[in-house]
DNA sequence: ACAAAAGTGTTGGAGATACACCCATGA
DNA sequence: TCATGGGTGTATCTCCAACACTTTTGT
């Protein structure tokens, strides 16, 4: 049967860090060939969307989903509509087992986040599929066109937090100046130097020293800031 | 009848400018009310997106359609999909006249793009409609969610052309520094120092000295510079 | 010779970079 | 008292902004 309509989906990609290392949330998805072998895979968490549901509203629900987070900021990324996008054969045979059209044109509309690693563990979703962190740098080739999306979010997500250095649901709502610049380090994966960084970012207004300090660290405690919302474009 | 599926479409944003003006593509919407009443109101050039045709074909094929005008460089906005962007009331009687589904949710995925005027003639297209320039300062409130996306794709194009002084087709291949001063100051909307604006763009790689001069003005006849395409991003 | 735009340098301020030592705390 | 990260200032350089006169051509 072939669908006069086209699909919209989202994907999203969801960054996390931990102190030293930057990861993305992928979905492994297992395939059941007729020989019985088991091919595995990973992609991008995505989904239909619904058809009264917005697009950010689309991409917070897979998130939700995914990882019971809500209210997280994510940017669009951008609109990817090859024709033949979803046309490869692993393609095909993953589509053909979780949508009742498997062969229709689908877009997606693909979003990009920034969450730290511990404020959560995924939960595995429902489906036959495990959503599971894995470093940037050790990406294997991704399904459908989703390596290219991966890339795409990486390089806005470096200019973001370059021409915006607060952003995101980066930080508890409490951190410190080290802490922040060893988000910037592990995005940008670079060395910055402490005073600089210091400096230019003291200069925002969108950054809020606190009248406290860290406490229970093993040496002089720091001082503890926080950033206004309405500088979180 | 309720539809199950979601419409594509793309809108294009096409700047236009002239010697001392920056203008934008519109189309004139005619409805005839069932009080014998036209009005009028104007939208963006878009279409659905056929079900075999790329994104970026479909925006092209928009601006073709209009304009006769091919291979003009187009850059992705982003898709724009509240669930309820038509359903203003003028929008769904505008769709119920031209639309087999005209109360299919449908999520539209924008481009822009600046070109010279004086390439061209915009031709009308096949529809009852009419293509028109209108200065930038003087358009009116436009279709469905159409001002935002004409706002959002004004704030990309200043921001391109400042970090990328040199994009778009947007001069003859051969152009004098003026003219493409001139460019800056209609799309930014300022006037530029002379002596600064030459010293920056000269230092880029992207731009090409020609041993060649301009003719047929009544002054002294300026240098005239291309530009490498491999560098239009 | 005149009109019209082309072309060209210098200075001052702001922001970025490079760099090293003392401080406050908990164990 | 020691180990650990916290916190700070200065010199240099590069980049950007402001500013006015001479040159070349066509008429």
């Amino acid at each position: 049967m072939i669908n006069e309509f086209i699909d919209v989906s989202v994907d999203c990609v969801i960054f996390g860090f931990t102190d030293d290392l930057l990861q993305v949330l992928l979905i492994e998805q297992k395939m059941y060939g007729t020989d019985n072998k088991v091919s595995k895979r990973f992609a991008l968490p995505g989904d239909l969307v619904y058809r009264s549901e917005g697009l950010d509203a689309a991409a917070q629900r897979v998130l939700y989903e995914l990882t019971s987070l809500k209210n997280v900021y994510m940017k669009q990324l951008g609109a990817f509509g090859d024709p033949d996008r979803v046309m490869g054969e692993d393609d095909q045979q993953w589509l053909r087992s979780i949508r009742t059209n498997p062969d229709a044109r689908v877009i997606t509309v693909a979003y990009y986040s920034l969450v730290r690693l511990e404020m959560f563990d995924p939960k595995p979703s429902s489906f036959a599929q495990e959503a599971v962190w894995v470093p940037v740098k050790d990406v294997p080739q991704l399904a459908f066109d989703h390596s290219k999306i991966l890339n795409k979010a990486l390089s806005e997500l470096r200019d973001q937090i370059e021409s915006h250095p607060v952003s995101f649901e980066l930080l508890p709502k409490k951190f410190t100046l080290s802490q922040l610049q060893q988000l910037h380090e592990i995005v940008l994966d670079t060395k910055l130097d402490k005073r600089n960084f210091r400096r230019k970012v003291q200069k925002l207004d969108a950054l809020v020293a606190l009248d406290e300090k860290q406490q229970g660290v093993l040496h002089k405690p720091a001082r503890l800031f926080t950033y206004n919302k309405k500088y979180n474009d």
